[in-house]
DNA sequence: TTTTAACATGATTAGTTTAGTCAAGATAAA
DNA sequence: TTTATCTTGACTAAACTAATCATGTTAAAA
């Protein structure tokens, strides 16, 4: 699992489209590059990858923008992951045919990844940026 | 982490040299290169920053070679992974200051991919490539 | 119906990393 | 002194990353 530029710059653009959600508008590119600092274009492409899998949706023309094309609860960090970088352990071509005694450890250490970030959706992140943010849902 | 070529060399190198470790002798490159398939100068690139890291020594001339520094008992994955990949989760330099939302979810993937290698020696993956080969340490 | 504010898409590019190779040298045993 | 070994630094091709550029298409609004 490589923790690129672009993996950052997706999983960002998926928390401002999360953020808006419950409001059922749609936002601009310009807006989230703006919002997140992504360069405007390679954010286009980003959005892009993440439509055609499925988890955002777009309408152009005046009044156009991208959307979750599904409940932040329904999106989790993994599957983002995988559309963006692919499996979580990648082994070079070469040493995925023959098992070596490695190979069930590579597996084990997928499964843990997996593990945790299956069990993380975007809602999960929203709440948690709130509260980072120093929203407070109750006074003390 | 990054499990590419190099990595998986290092690994199986150094499973080579475990193997030969109660001997107490020494193997050349090129004898861990044919039995391994790896690249002879690239065999030798590594094995030398396996050495600036202490987990193997060498000498030179007639009978030179290479063997392990100490103990594959005391020689853990999670150390040799770390001398070839550097830290298991790299995140770009650009999200390395501001912590976003996603920095804990990275410590705590980094956390469970550690808790499994450092925790597996050379000495285990020797006995389960034994396993693995057919060596029974005793008959049913 | 024309304008315009959006998204769509394929090509291109600079920089970095990966996976090696090449060449000339240093050491120590036989 | 020969020879089998390791040592070291420079070099290179291919792939990947992080973008940019150019040219479209769409749909709402004027």
């Amino acid at each position: 699992m490589k923790l690129t530029a672009k993996t950052h710059y997706a999983c960002l653009a998926l928390l401002e489209l999360a953020i808006q959600y419950p409001t059922g508008k749609a936002i601009h590119v310009e807006e989230i590059s703006a919002r997140q600092n992504i360069p405007l274009k390679y954010l286009v492409q980003i959005l892009n990858q993440l439509k055609k899998a499925g988890l955002v949706e777009s309408s152009r023309g005046q009044k156009g923008g991208y959307k979750l094309a599904k409940s932040p609860h329904n999106i989790t960090l993994g599957k983002t992951l995988r559309i963006l970088s692919g499996p979580i352990i990648e082994t070079p071509e070469k040493f995925r045919k023959n098992k070596t005694v490695f190979s069930s450890v590579w597996k084990e250490i997928e499964e843990a990844i997996s593990s945790i970030i299956d069990n993380i959706t975007m809602a999960d992140l929203v709440e948690k940026k709130k509260a980072q943010d120093g929203y407070y849902s109750f006074q003390i």
